[in-house]
DNA sequence: CTTATAAATGTTATATTATTACATACTGTT
DNA sequence: AACAGTATGTAATAATATAACATTTATAAG
C-alpha cells in the first residue's frame, strides 16, 4: 500500500503552480502568485517546499534555486534525481532513464562507498537552442 | 601548450584560502577571513570565485552555497565535476573516477541530446559517521 | 469525548547569498 | 601612445533563506 501524503491546503496551492508552470519557478516568484491566495509570508512558502521536496512531488534545481514538479511518478523517494538544463533559454527536463539511474545508484566510490542519494545536473544547448 | 591562467592579487589570495582549508568555504566566511589582506566587500570576493570557477581552480558545491580547491589536477575544464557528501559531518571530496566521468561524458538522453557538462552530487555517510 | 502528539499555519524580524551600477587602475599588444 | 581586455574599489541593493514565537488543525489513542 502507497503512502498516503495528502497535501494541507498550502502545500497544495504551491504544489499546483509549481505543477502547472512550465519552467522552474523559484521561491519568490511563487510567493508573488499565491498572495492572492492568502499566503503571505516567505516561509509560508518555504515550509511548503520543503515538505514537497521532501515527498519527491517536487525538486530543487541546485543551480538555479527554483523548483520544477517530479515529472516522473515513480521517484517520488526524491533521492535520485538527474535533469537537463539548457544554458541558453534555461529549459530544464527531469532525465528519466533507468539505466543512468540504476548506474548511479550503483555506484560504489573508490573506497568502497555507496550512496543512498545523488542529484544530477547536465547542461548544453536544447534541440531548439542548438537550430539557432 | 598550457594555457597559462596567472592569478591576479585577490584570485590568488582567496584560492589559497580556499586550497588549504579542509572543508568547502562559503563566500562571506572566505570574505571574513580575507579582510586583514584588504579585500573588503562580497563583490571582490564573487569576482574571483567566478574567475577560479571559471578557469576550474575551484568548484561549486551547489546544494550548499559552498566552494572546494579542485582536487583533480586534470579537471581544469571545470565541466565535469562529481563530489560526495556527508549528510551528517559535511564533509564533502571530489570524486575522480574516470569510469563515471566517460559514462557521464558520454551520455546521450532519449532524445538523443549530449551534454557539454554536468554536476553530480552524491549523498550519503561518510565512513567516520557510520561507524559511529 | 478527552487528551496527547505531530504537523501545519501565521507573523515579524533577520540572516545569508549574490548582483547592479559606476568609477578607476592595471596588463599586454599594436 | 593608443587600445582592448581584465581586474579592482566602493556603495547600494536585490534575491534567497531561516530564526523565533504564538496559534491552530489533523490524527490517533484511551
Ligand atoms: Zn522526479
Ligand atoms: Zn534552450
Ligand atoms: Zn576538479
Ligand atoms: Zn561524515
Amino acid at each position: 500500500m502507497e503512502k498516503q501524503n495528502n497535501l494541507s491546503k498550502n502545500q497544495q496551492i504551491i504544489f499546483d503552480l509549481i505543477d502547472k508552470s512550465s519552467e522552474p519557478m523559484k521561491a519568490y516568484s511563487i510567493l508573488f502568485n499565491v498572495q492572492k491566495k492568502g499566503i503571505k509570508a516567505p516561509l509560508q512558502v518555504y515550509r511548503a517546499l520543503d515538505k514537497l521536496v521532501k515527498i519527491g512531488k517536487i525538486h530543487k534545481i541546485e543551480s538555479r534555486n527554483a523548483f520544477i514538479a517530479c515529472q516522473n511518478s515513480s521517484c517520488q523517494i526524491s533521492k535520485a534525481t538527474a535533469f537537463s538544463i539548457c544554458e541558453s533559454c534555461e529549459k530544464v527536463s527531469e532525465i528519466s532513464n533507468s539505466k543512468l539511474s540504476k548506474y548511479l545508484s550503483n555506484f560504489v566510490d573508490e573506497a568502497g562507498m555507496k550512496y543512498n542519494k545523488y542529484n544530477l545536473e547536465f547542461f548544453g544547448l536544447c534541440k531548439k537552442c542548438k537550430s539557432t
